[in-house]
DNA sequence: ATAAAAAGTAATATATACTTGACAAAATGT
DNA sequence: ACATTTTGTCAAGTATATATTACTTTTTAT
């Protein structure tokens, strides 16, 4: 669990708040800075929602493809 | 929330069972049991952990594209 | 340099994911 | 038809995601 910089760029692009983000996808500011920081885990739920908020899907904000 | 057939259809593919895949990604049964029937709200790690067991990715298993 | 907005973080509280144990129903193999 | 494996589901417990409130630090704008 790193953080999830591709999260912030792409809500950044969007140009949201954080507050803003956080109430569109119905959580607190707190819960999307704790994310964006990596530490901690999200339900698939709020994954999704913030996904369609950010027009992205999972793979792009949250899948990492492993080393090899 | 609907159930996840394409959870099941893989896990098939692969050819475990819900108790086999319980122990890969070291959760129990019962909770595979309650994910692929579609009645509740997995963690990201959990699913990142099912995908990398299943060889798939966030989008192959959970996402879903919204009608238009 | 100052003010305002945005973001980090901490403590306590609550909702819910996930476990454990157990039993029944359904599926699969012989 | 029977035995075995797999799956569904329930109740009660534990762990942790998320809320709430509040304070501090950083960023952005004037």
């Amino acid at each position: 669990m790193g953080k999830n910089r591709r999260m912030k760029i792409a809500r950044v692009e969007k140009d949201l708040s954080q507050e803003q983000l956080a109430a569109a996808v119905g959580v607190t500011r707190q819960t999307i800075s704790m994310i964006e920081s990596g530490r901690f885990n999200p339900s698939l739920q709020l994954c999704v929602a913030i996904c369609r908020a950010l027009d992205r899907t999972l793979d792009q904000l949250f899948w990492e493809e492993e080393a090899e």
